[in-house]
DNA sequence: GTCCTAAATGTAAGCGTTTACAAGCTCTGA
DNA sequence: TCAGAGCTTGTAAACGCTTACATTTAGGAC
């Protein structure tokens, strides 16, 4: 390994004069500045960012702490793997941050798996990978949903730390998310309000998912706001195409045993359920949007491939990785700043399933209004 | 921040006794321990990642340098933006090991648009970044397609490095890359011998692509092979959507002018054109695969989606970063080790578009016999 | 109690940088 | 010619950890 000495030896001067040569610092004649310029062409230097590190104080790197979904078919794409995009954008964003200032991204997966069963011990594989990698960066940017929440707190403490999308308030903690229930919201008012439809059906997500609890509560809001509007019945997916499938068995069958209609619309709390709604829906040669309006929500690639093509709400997760990393670097900074609550707003995009047009391709940025509290408070 | 003194002092014992507790090593009784272990706790001591890599002389992290495609408008998903999904798949098989050995991984991407211009430069945008990063880590994997292989080369002499994916054999350097020769040989010996197509039209990719080359070079191997098959034209595009509906309008009416019947297939040097290339098609009414077959390369996921869904060659990323993985720490492990190409099977993916029966998907993994020698003589 | 051995713990020298401070130059102006 | 100012350059002390080696301690055997 060459060395700072080396270079100085070669160059006949002193390690010093070396350092600020490679830092442009500036009281270096221009003949010394040169010599030691072609020293270090010459032995192919390259300065140990692990001394720099330490000798600074600072390592000029941040971790990203990303959700991986389980089960997936490796080296195959399908519909179900396709929410893997969205901490591929988010990665996208923090890295276009990042670069601007020369740092570095350490990237660390974890599993959705590797921490059941654990939760609650103090050593587990998951607290022990946060710990090695807290040590090798200057903060923390972590996707909720793996690991606990309490974690997370004692994490805080120790290094600086910013929680990215989900939906749930870390209370004491920087986060940064989208506004998945103003999204929601602004759905479901759009099917009320836009199409007239009155009656609705609800696939929701587990039980134990964040963001389906959010979404859930936009709908109870726009259905209380409107009288004459019901929640018809709803049903407990898991995020996949073939829970939207089952949903859309069950429904069909309750109602024809019931000599009840369908209902006018079926808010799906993801894509990936809404796709497997639509497909059984049309494979039972239902009409939609005419008979009954289908939603999603994420706006996954496919959804603009369905037939008809999936009403959704686009969520921001490259804004996301930029606007944490920002939120973290100022916390780096200056970690004495209150920690906040950060909505970015989502984008309700308009196709056709909702009772749009055929060939309607609508966006538009829906969020609320708010403070600190108010969220905090939800 | 807390450091190892602080924690002994705590503990009433001295460093090395902490970093023994730190390490679980052997002889430190169980009451000093667990004195330790409860003043780590209290304090909340991470060990600092940069003060370990210099006193061990190992930092535990390798870089991944990915290529970033340009001119993908954000936050939005198509198909071109699909090909991102590439490095994505590597990036994943990469963590997998890395994280069996609890190192952690740190990500750069380059931008194809970013080294334009400064090809030539010591000391462009690109280097600099690059040669920050080598200090940083133990070893690096990039993909190659943004550095020049001259640049490449010189990296080499001052960090482990190993190339993934493309084509070219990067004389000395490592190289972990796709059977790519083998693919297109596979797809197009399949075309020519398992549905009888002589007459074949190729719809190239710019002709600096790398990867394009060997695809174009197996192709040739197949029609020299089989006496009665013809290059009946050719076209270079692009690698977009947009280039395949290009060089399917620029197909028609040419054989249209001339009079001439339209060849039997069409081979597309990825999917994206290929896509183009089917959508313009079946938009004037020709069927697929009847009167002409189709097929692309490196099976991205709308592929299967195209009707009738593409045959074409899948690229195992996961794998390839996996292996570059692998041999890179082999590499860090042993400098001296002899560079090798290594080249990892394709697996040819058949769907309708070549004229295989409606419903069929049948993979294959497909690669030859050789040496290293054969290999970077190539 | 003494002595020996082995186990437990402590001391201090790196690891490769950065940077405050000291020291050495080279001028300029008297 | 020399003092002093202003550039350059060098010296050495951190930074927080690991680890070879030195030292202390405990536990037996006599």
């Amino acid at each position: 390994m060459v060395t700072l000495y080396d270079v100085a030896r070669q160059a006949g001067v002193s390690i010093a004069t070396v350092s600020r040569v490679l830092h442009g610092q500036e009281p270096v004649r221009e003949t010394t500045r040169a010599r030691v310029r072609a020293a270090i062409e010459e032995l192919g230097y390259v300065p140990d960012g692990a001394a720099q590190s330490l000798a600074r104080n600072r390592k000029d790197v941040i971790g990203l702490v990303c959700v991986e979904h389980t089960g997936l078919k490796p080296n195959q794409y399908d519909i179900e793997s396709m929410s893997l995009l969205f901490y591929d954008e988010v990665m996208r964003g923090v890295e276009a941050r990042i670069r601007e200032l020369s740092w570095s991204l350490l990237i660390t997966f974890l599993r959705e798996d590797e921490n059941s069963g654990t939760t609650l011990a103090a050593d587990g594989p998951v607290q022990s990978r946060l710990h090695i990698l807290s040590g090798k960066v200057d903060g923390l940017l972590i996707g909720e949903g793996v690991v606990p929440s309490s974690v997370i707190t004692q994490l805080a403490k120790r290094v600086p730390l910013v929680v990215l999308a989900g939906d749930m308030a870390q209370r004491g903690v920087d986060v940064v998310a989208a506004d998945n229930w103003s999204g929601a919201h602004a759905l479901v008012e759009h099917l009320v309000t836009g199409h007239g439809r009155r009656r609705l059906f609800h696939v929701d997500g587990p039980s134990t998912a964040p963001d389906a609890a959010s979404r859930r509560l936009a709908m109870r809001a726009v259905i209380d706001a409107h009288p004459g509007t019901v929640l018809t019945g709803s049903f407990c997916g898991r995020f996949t195409v073939h829970s939207g499938q089952e949903a859309a068995e069950r429904l069909l069958a309750e109602t024809r045993a019931a000599g009840r209609p369908l209902p006018d619309a079926i808010v799906c709390a993801n894509d990936q359920m809404a796709i497997g709604m639509v497909r059984t829906l049309t494979g039972r040669g239902i009409r939609i949007p005419e008979e009954v309006a289908v939603v999603g929500f994420d706006d996954i690639f496919p959804a603009s491939l369905t037939e008809p093509p999936l009403t959704t709400v686009h969520q921001p997760m490259r804004k996301i990785g930029e606007r944490g990393c920002d939120r973290l670097i100022e916390r780096i900074t200056n970690p004495s700043l209150r920690p906040r609550v950060e909505l970015l707003p989502a984008e309700l995009v308009l196709r056709s399933s909702c009772g749009c047009p055929p060939g309607t391709v609508t966006r538009r940025q829906v969020t609320r209004a708010m403070t600190n509290d108010k969220i905090t408070e939800r």
